[in-house]
DNA sequence: GCACCTGACTCCGTTGTTCCAACCCAGCGG
DNA sequence: CCGCTGGGTTGGAACAACGGAGTCAGGTGC
């Protein structure tokens, strides 16, 4: 779990990047988001240390972005799954923009993983949006301490 | 500077979370993105060690996501000044998603901080839009490992 | 009924990172 | 030429992550 942050509290995108800004945190939350939902399925993909992955799931489960339930198949003994809330859900905007911005500006030899797309299959972008739906260009957005 | 990553390479979300996934270079980014230019402004924001401070400038600048020049004012000596490359504008998109996240799923007594907006003042909200421009719903769009 | 297996952890010693405070160095102003 | 300020570097203590071994509970095979 992150450390206290004398920043956070004040901006919510501090308060975000302190609660869930490590590096597993982060990859846990894509990892759920493509369907892993056991403890040992998170640890073989991810390569996470135990103890660690305890952790951060325990953290993301107490923030609301995780659901911990306990389920059973037939003649097996109860395991325990996560499962992303809604909360969880709407934070896939922000991997996505981070897997759009990564894909256009860190190039690499072998570009596969993970790829978001529409319906029909065909990539999509992440982008600012106004209160009536209308995509804005990066010239028309700005930011200021409120 | 973020260490080494044995998923990274692999897929873009882990990449640039391996290249800026650690706690300060994201709010280093937004303070730059709110105008912020010179070390010690960083510093005195952000309540950073200087050490490492210099570490993560220097990786973002390495990643291209900031660009350091020096300038020269009225009577003074030269001074080092950072600012937002394209590549860093590009990436306000994915605080912006941050930000919008946090405001609506941690609450908070007092939240102030940033805030992102329009030309005419009006709060925006980050989405996936596909290739058409079309903001997608949240269930129109997958992930999957490509 | 007992050894054995698997999933989900916990424990612990080692190896990084981050933090803090102190120090350095170059230029300008007096 | 002395002190001040900006932009750092250095060193050590505190903290977090790693990786592997150990734990515990419920089922299975025998």
């Amino acid at each position: 779990m992150p450390l206290s942050d004398p920043t956070a509290g004040r901006c919510s995108i501090a308060r975000t990047i302190t609660a869930l800004g490590d590096r597993w945190s982060l990859l846990v939350l894509r990892e759920a988001a493509m369907g892993t939902t056991r403890f040992s399925e998170f640890r073989q993909r991810l390569g996470i240390a135990s103890d660690v992955l305890t952790d951060r799931l325990a953290g993301l489960v107490e923030r609301g972005l995780l659901e911990r339930t306990a389920y059973q198949e037939e003649g097996a003994r109860t395991r325990t799954e996560y499962r992303l809330t809604p909360a969880g859900h709407d934070f896939e905007v922000v991997l996505g923009a981070l897997g759009v911005w990564g894909r256009e500006h860190l190039a690499t030899d072998e570009d596969s993983g993970v790829r978001y797309h529409d319906a029909a299959g065909r990539p999509v972008r992440v982008a600012f949006v106004d209160a009536d739906g209308r995509v804005l260009a990066g010239d028309e957005v700005t930011v200021s301490r409120s």
